[in-house]
DNA sequence: TTTGTTGTTCGCAAAATTACGAATAAATTT
DNA sequence: AAATTTATTCGTAATTTTGCGAACAACAAA
């Protein structure tokens, strides 16, 4: 549901949550480590590996695209699909920044540690 | 939709996917930013961070807890919450590992690079 | 021109997500 | 005992997600 306020939450907290959102599927994440294993490949390679059909393949190619992780282009009759290096580096960067901000360990809560 | 088969995807790739999606939503982002910036809070606390009802919160901190990220210990009439130090350790090198995978920059398919 | 290959889009259905107010539960305070 | 504080759960609604098969579009090959 969208929020009728518009900048709810701070511009690094959306990005860093719609490129989460993208890796938020284990079909998504299996792309993303196939495509990231190599240079490029086709749609057909991509589908190969998943367990699930290819409308539905197609449709997650289509959000990690949205999401700019990855780019696709047409070679008729195929279509390549690679990672999108620009936008990577940017999601790896958000996340490393994420978690490193956290707190010192001895003066955290977490009875366990 | 549940697959039929069990496991359609490797250990690894579900769990990745899972924390992703648990960081899947920017009111769960700023609810582990604000965590993870001090020891711990109580549910009001992290209440008065978010444009969102409380039982919204409510629902986002289940989730997190599901995904292991957090924990809550109920101090009556309060719920402390905190950031569970192991498995966000365990998220953080999933994320970097799976970042890291990427074959190098020279020989990607991607025109722009 | 017909046929085949490749991948997207359409139409649909089931399930999950996000959100809220009201009701509830649990404990303390008055 | 009644009232207050705190946070979860319930009930409901709108939207999004996930998935599939069938239909379609675009191009190559026969």
């Amino acid at each position: 549901m969208a929020y009728l306020k518009n900048h709810a939450y701070d511009i690094d907290t959306e990005e860093l949550a719609r490129f989460a959102k993208a890796m938020g599927h284990p079909a998504r994440i299996s792309i993303l480590r196939f495509l990231s294993s190599l240079d490029s490949c086709f749609f057909g390679d991509i589908c190969q590996e998943l367990p699930i059909a290819k409308a539905t393949v197609s449709q997650h190619l289509t959000e990690l695209k949205n999401a700019g992780l990855i780019r696709g282009e047409i070679e008729p009759p195929k279509v390549r699909y690679c990672i999108d290096r620009e936008n990577w580096d940017k999601a790896n960067e958000a996340f490393r920044q994420f978690f490193a901000n956290i707190q010192p360990k001895d003066i955290c809560c977490d009875p366990q540690n």
